[in-house]
DNA sequence: GCAGGATCTGACCGATCGGTCAACTAGCGT
DNA sequence: ACGCTAGTTGACCGATCGGTCAGATCCTGC
């Protein structure tokens, strides 16, 4: 008789219910998840879900907060660095998280504008703002706002969303989208230097 | 006697309709929107809706429907033509289409794989993977797909929710959008590397 | 005036929403 | 054996969901 049947219990529930969460969170968005389908999704019933998490929005809080926090973190050590590589290791750190929280980024970036009553959300609009000015430094044209906003959301896109209009035969890795990805959008974000090059 | 006050009351009711929908649908999502927030938003009851469309998902369609079809018309234009400035014509509809419907674009790219089951939103699912099909056309390399998914999502984000993250007083006018976006999107899907084609 | 269609609405339906609560079942130190 | 705590659940609550339906209201042709 092995003990195969539960080898690693630790803080199971809480866990699969946050996971299960953040992917309805992601794909239905947050208005259109039900506490009910996620403690579907995770084989619980509804009422633990309330139990783990005091509610659907505390849910949504502790499913995209350590997201919040890498960008947070990143946005900090950018700001007090100095030296020439500087932009190209934000991009890399940036990438980086995008790859590692791809649902959460998901969450605050699409539906940040209409959940931004919410503090977990108003703490990521700020995040993204102080991203945006960070990358477009002092030069704030239109031009270079666009070119940061399509490389974020395009990335947040391509993640999630976009993997359904992919052929199903070619799903690259994340090592292959995280060496794709740091090249396009580092291409993105520094303004035509002679394509004919 | 002039008739100013309703001189055009031609199918006043389900224009304010569809447009209030669009707008919920873009922002909260579709299953996140409900009908009596709909028919609040257009100063109607929540019966009218359903007298003008038969049901939630017959609004979307309306909503959405011609959107999709300004993309199919656009993709049959391509793969019907020949010459040297296809891609660059097929890249200024594109982007008109974006620019024209942004909210549509935005409800099928992004809740897409969650809504793929109503028919409207499959074929605008099917026209997408074509148009990436004819932008990646033959060289179906997985940065190909990467730069096509970044191009369209992230023109898409930055067209709807993207301009959250924007300065306030720095609200570019269409045509300013227009002219980055063909001039960042051409730069994507334009890869550095010397593929003579 | 009046019939009749188009439009608009409130009342209502069963289902589901987020959330509360009491009960139950483990496990565990004593 | 005991009590205690954490975890889990079904029953239940008021509110809201999408949708139905019978009128009320309007406009127009006669």
């Amino acid at each position: 008789m092995p003990t195969e049947v539960t080898p690693v219990p630790r803080a199971r529930a809480a866990d699969e219910l946050k996971q299960a969460a953040l992917e309805q969170f992601a794909t239905v968005g947050f208005a259109g998840t039900s506490l009910q389908h996620i403690a579907d999704a995770a084989g619980y019933a509804k009422s633990s879900v309330l139990y783990h998490y005091g509610s659907k929005e505390a849910l949504l809080e502790a499913a995209i907060e350590p997201a919040v926090e890498g960008f947070e973190a990143v946005l900090e050590e950018f700001l007090a660095g100095r030296g020439s590589g500087r932009r190209r290791t934000l991009v890399d750190r940036v990438v980086d998280l995008l790859l590692l929280h791809r649902q959460a980024v998901h969450v605050f970036l699409i539906q940040g504008p209409s959940l931004s009553e919410l503090p977990i959300i108003a703490r990521a609009n700020v995040a993204v703002r102080r991203l945006a000015a960070a990358v477009c430094e002092e030069r704030e044209s239109v031009e270079d706002q666009v070119r940061f906003g399509i490389a974020l959301g395009g990335a947040a896109f391509l993640l999630t969303a976009g993997r359904t209009f992919a052929d199903e035969q070619m799903i690259p890795s994340d090592d292959e989208l995280r060496d794709a990805l740091h090249r396009i959008i580092s291409e993105i974000l520094t303004p035509v230097r002679t394509t004919g090059n």
